[in-house]
RNA sequence: GUGGGCGUAGCCUAGCGGUUAAGGCGCCAGGUUGUGGCCCUGGAGAUCGAGGGUUCAAAUCCCUCCGUCCACCCCA
C-alpha cells in the first residue's frame, strides 16, 4: 500500500541564484552582439567551434593551476550516475584546447583560428555584471608564437567593439613572462614581501601564498608603498619576452590601437603566460573589464598535447550589454510582425489560418488573433504587437471570398482576393 | 567567502503598528449592432519574499533563511 501522501502546495520556482531568463526584450542586444561578434570573427577568418557545456573535471582542474579561484573555489564538479567527474565548463579556453587535441588540429594549417560565444559556469556571489551563468565571445588562434598574432587577436576584439558602437573602451596591456623567467621573479617578489606582510593588508598575506602577481594589484591604502617599492618584472624578464613585448606594443602601435602599459595586469588563470590584456568600458564599475586575453603558450602541453603557443581572449555577453545599456546605444530593434489576422466567425478562423500560412509562405511575418475576440479587441492586439497591417475576415469577408486589409500606420482600408493577400503584405523581392 | 542596502499584484511605486493593503503601467472587457493607436468606465490579479517571534493588534518592530543590489574578493 502507497503511504499516504500530503498533498503537496504547489512551489513556486524562481530561476537559479545567479541566473537570469533572457526575456524577449533583451533578445535584440543579444542578437546584435552576437551577429556583430561573429561577423568580426569572420572577417578575420576565424572559424567557430564549440565544445560541450560540461567536460571531464581535469580538463580545467589540470590547466588553470592551483590557486585560481575560478576552478578551485568556483567550479560546479558533480559526479554523474556513471560515476564520472564532471564539471561545467568555468572558462573557454582550457576546453577548446582539449578539442584541439582531441581532433588533431596540430595537422591543420598554423595557426587554427577558432571563436565560440557559450555559456560559462562559475559558482560566484553574483552582483551586477557578475553571474553564475555568463556567455562569453571567446576568440583563440592557436599554434602560433610569434607576436602578430596577438596583435591581430587584439585587433580583432578591439574591431568587435568599435563595431557594437561602444564609446570610450580602454585597453591595457602587459606582459607576465613565461617558465624561463617568471619563477625567478616570484622568487624575488616573495623574497620582498616577506619582511613586509605585517604591514599589508589580510588579503595580502592570502596572495603571497597563493598569487603573488596579485599582490602588485592591490587597492588598499596601506599595501601602496609595498607596492611602489616593490621589484618589477620587466627588470626578470628574460630576453624572448622583451622582445616579444616590444613587438606586440610596435604592432600595436602600427595599427593605431590605443593602449596604455600597465605593469600591474595579471591574470587569475595560471597557463597565462607573456602578453595579456583588458579591455575596460568608459564607465568603470566593480566588474570593469570587458573583455580580456592572454597568451598560454603552456596550456596544451598541460593537456598531454605536443607543446603549441596559443592566444586568445574572453569577452563577457552580459556586461557588453550592460555597458551598451548605459550608452543607451541603438540597437536594431525586434521585429514587428508584418499582418494580424483578425478574424470574426469560426468560418473566418480557419480561413485566417489558412491565409497566415500562405503569408508566412511568400516571406511576410503574420499573427493569427486569438479565438473569441470582438474587431475592436483584435484591432488593439494588433495595435500592442505593432503590426504593419490588418487583415479583417468576417462573415462578408468569407461571402464573398475577399479580405479586407487596413494599413495600421495610414489607417487606409481595401477590399481584396484572398488570394492576393500574401503578395500585398510580403516585402517585394 | 566577508560587510552593507533593499524585498508590497507581471512591472514601478504609496502605505512604516490599528477596520475589506492604495495608485500608475500592463492585461481582459465595455463605451450598441464589424474597426486600432488618445480618452472614459469596469474587471481580474497580492498568502505585503519565506518561516518564526514581540504585541490586544504587524506589510509596518525583532530574529533566521532565501533572493536581489552595492562594496571587498575574484573575474567576463
Amino acid at each position: 500500500m502507497p503511504p499516504e501522501t500530503q498533498p503537496e502546495q504547489p512551489r513556486k520556482y524562481a530561476a537559479p541564484r545567479g541566473t537570469s531568463d533572457l526575456l524577449p526584450e533583451d533578445w535584440p542586444y543579444w542578437r546584435y552582439i552576437r551577429d556583430t561578434g561573429e561577423r568580426v570573427c569572420e572577417l578575420f577568418g576565424y572559424r567557430r567551434i564549440e565544445t560541450p557545456l560540461f567536460e571531464d573535471a581535469g580538463v580545467f582542474l589540470r590547466t588553470a593551476g592551483a590557486g585560481t579561484d575560478v576552478v578551485e573555489k568556483e567550479a560546479y564538479i558533480f559526479e554523474d550516475r556513471g560515476g564520472d567527474r564532471l564539471a561545467l565548463r568555468p572558462e573557454g579556453t582550457a576546453a577548446v584546447m582539449r578539442a584541439y587535441i582531441e581532433h588533431g588540429m596540430s595537422s591543420q594549417p598554423q595557426p587554427v583560428r577558432l571563436y565560440y560565444i557559450a555559456p560559462n559556469f562559475r559558482y560566484d556571489r553574483p552582483q551586477a555584471g557578475r553571474y553564475r551563468q555568463h556567455t562569453q565571445l571567446g576568440v583563440e588562434a592557436v599554434g602560433e608564437a610569434e607576436p602578430l598574432i596577438d596583435a591581430e587577436v587584439i585587433d580583432l576584439q578591439a574591431t568587435f567593439y568599435r563595431r557594437l558602437g561602444l564609446r570610450g573602451v580602454t585597453l591595457k596591456v602587459n606582459t607576465i613572462g613565461d617558465a624561463a623567467c617568471r619563477p625567478a621573479y616570484i622568487e624575488a617578489l616573495r623574497a620582498y614581501y616577506r619582511p613586509r606582510l605585517d604591514a599589508v593588508c589580510a588579503d595580502d598575506r592570502m596572495r603571497f601564498e597563493k598569487n603573488p602577481l596579485r599582490l602588485l594589484d592591490c587597492k588598499e591604502e596601506r599595501c601602496q608603498p609595498a607596492i611602489a617599492g616593490a621589484p618589477r618584472l620587466r627588470d626578470y624578464l628574460c630576453d624572448p619576452c622583451r622582445l616579444h613585448f616590444e613587438r606586440l606594443l610596435a604592432y600595436l602601435a602600427a595599427l593605431s590601437i590605443v593602449h596604455t602599459v600597465d605593469e600591474r595586469l595579471v591574470r587569475g588563470l595560471d597557463y597565462y603566460t607573456r602578453s595579456v590584456w583588458e579591455f575596460h568600458p568608459a564607465e568603470e564599475g566593480a566588474q570593469s573589464s570587458i573583455g580580456s586575453g592572454g597568451r598560454y603558450d603552456g596550456l596544451v602541453e598541460l593537456l598531454g598535447g605536443a607543446p603549441t603557443p596559443g592566444v586568445g581572449f574572453g569577452s563577457g555577453i552580459e556586461r557588453l550589454i550592460l555597458n551598451l545599456k548605459r550608452q543607451e546605444a541603438a540597437v536594431p530593434p525586434a521585429l514587428a510582425p508584418a499582418l494580424y489576422i483578425a478574424h470574426l466567425t469560426p468560418e473566418a478562423a480557419i480561413e485566417a489560418l489558412r491565409l497566415a500560412g500562405a503569408v508566412r509562405a511568400a516571406g511576410a511575418e503574420a499573427i493569427v488573433g486569438p479565438e473569441g475576440r470582438s474587431l475592436k479587441a483584435q484591432l488593439r492586439h494588433a495595435n500592442a504587437h505593432r503590426a504593419r497591417y490588418v487583415a479583417i475576415l468576417g462573415a462578408r469577408e468569407i461571402a464573398s471570398g475577399e479580405v479586407t486589409l487596413r494599413d495600421l500606420e495610414d489607417h487606409s482600408e481595401r477590399r481584396l482576393p484572398l488570394m492576393d493577400l500574401a503578395g500585398a503584405v510580403a516585402p517585394h523581392a
